[in-house]
DNA sequence: CTCTTTTCTTAAACTACATTAATTTTTTTG
DNA sequence: CAAAAAAATTAATGTAGTTTAAGAAAAGAG
């Protein structure tokens, strides 16, 4: 059982017959380090699972400065949700950070998998809440923690992550940059 | 038909049978300006319709200080979803800006709803999607802009909001002082 | 309508973090 | 493994936003 499956039955009940009959909609597919998965304005077909490495989702603002929103690595899933769902031309760029293995999903399959299996529904009705969730929690902590703070929180929260990427990349997504961020941990 | 009633039917298809089924699980209910709807670390039982006025959701950080995490206005949702779904503590204060009504529905009527009526269900998908989203975009300016551009999208985007709640609201939802705000003011 | 409380404004001193630029360390690539 | 490129460190200087404090304006209460 690969690790898609494993995640699915962690979060609902379901058959292992209807779990192969979901896990058959994914197409596994592979991105080498550096390789975009998806590009700002491109055509949003396809989500994804991670079954090895991480990505970044990340944008550029207006006066050019790259700015990371998320990580996302093993058992966690990842795309640009919003235009997937609306189908409005992507509005994040994603990059793989290490060699990256993922189980693909596209629209057409997602919406098959809707609506022949039940618990499939359920699965992401949890999905979407947990990453409300999330970026509640983000909000708050960006509007009430210094960049130390966020620092401290974010080692704590992603112990791995910060072996595997680099500080630069660390830096965007706390919001400094990264010769604040070297001080930050000289200081420590 | 009440301003729910119309704000469901223009996110779905439903019947207007359907649709008195559906309004007759809510209870309104009033508040008072300054009072609290919902206190931290309280239990959630409900949801809210806002009919009249406008709330903050906000908590203290570590050091006491305040921060609004959302406005809420007519025609808008608020509660603590995360908790009133999970079943935990309210992680959030909610309190009324305005004289407030609102439209209250309890756990057990929401289960009910979605059990009862699909459409409730591809509504509430739909609000939960937006809420998603409009999470997203708040973290994406929070990272990207500077307070002064956040003023000015707050501006842009809410511009009956910022003629009714305080400048100090205001401040500590773009996570400034509002002696910093009232300066930027200034020098429009 | 007056008294009290809260909010708003202004300004000076201060701090967290940015910018620039030079040097070192690490990673990538042929 | 050597050369090139990218990332990390350090330090000096600059700036967006905070803090403190005091007075003015507005809102709320009796």
């Amino acid at each position: 059982m690969n690790a898609l499956a494993k995640h699915i039955k962690n979060i609902v009940v379901i058959s292992d017959e209807q779990l192969v009959k979901l896990c058959d909609r994914f197409v596994e597919k592979r991105f080498s380090k550096k390789e975009h998965v998806l590009h700002i304005s491109n055509t949003v077909n396809e989500v994804y699972f991670i079954l090895n490495g991480c990505v970044r989702t990340y944008i550029h603002d207006l006066n050019g400065v790259e700015h990371n929103i998320t990580f996302s690595m093993e058992d966690w899933w990842f795309g640009d949700l919003q235009s997937y769902l609306k189908r409005t031309p992507a509005a994040f760029n994603i990059q793989a950070l290490e060699d990256l293995t993922v189980l693909a999903i596209s629209r057409e399959n997602w919406d098959v998998l809707l609506k022949e299996i039940p618990e499939f529904v359920a699965y992401t009705r949890v999905l979407f809440r947990n990453t409300m969730f999330s970026h509640e929690n983000r909000i708050l902590q960006n509007l009430s923690y210094t960049a130390e703070e966020r620092y401290r929180h974010f080692l704590g929260h992603y112990p791995n992550l910060s072996q595997r990427i680099s500080q630069k990349q660390i830096a965007s997504y706390l919001g400094i940059t990264p010769e604040f961020l070297s001080m930050l941990r000289r200081k420590k």
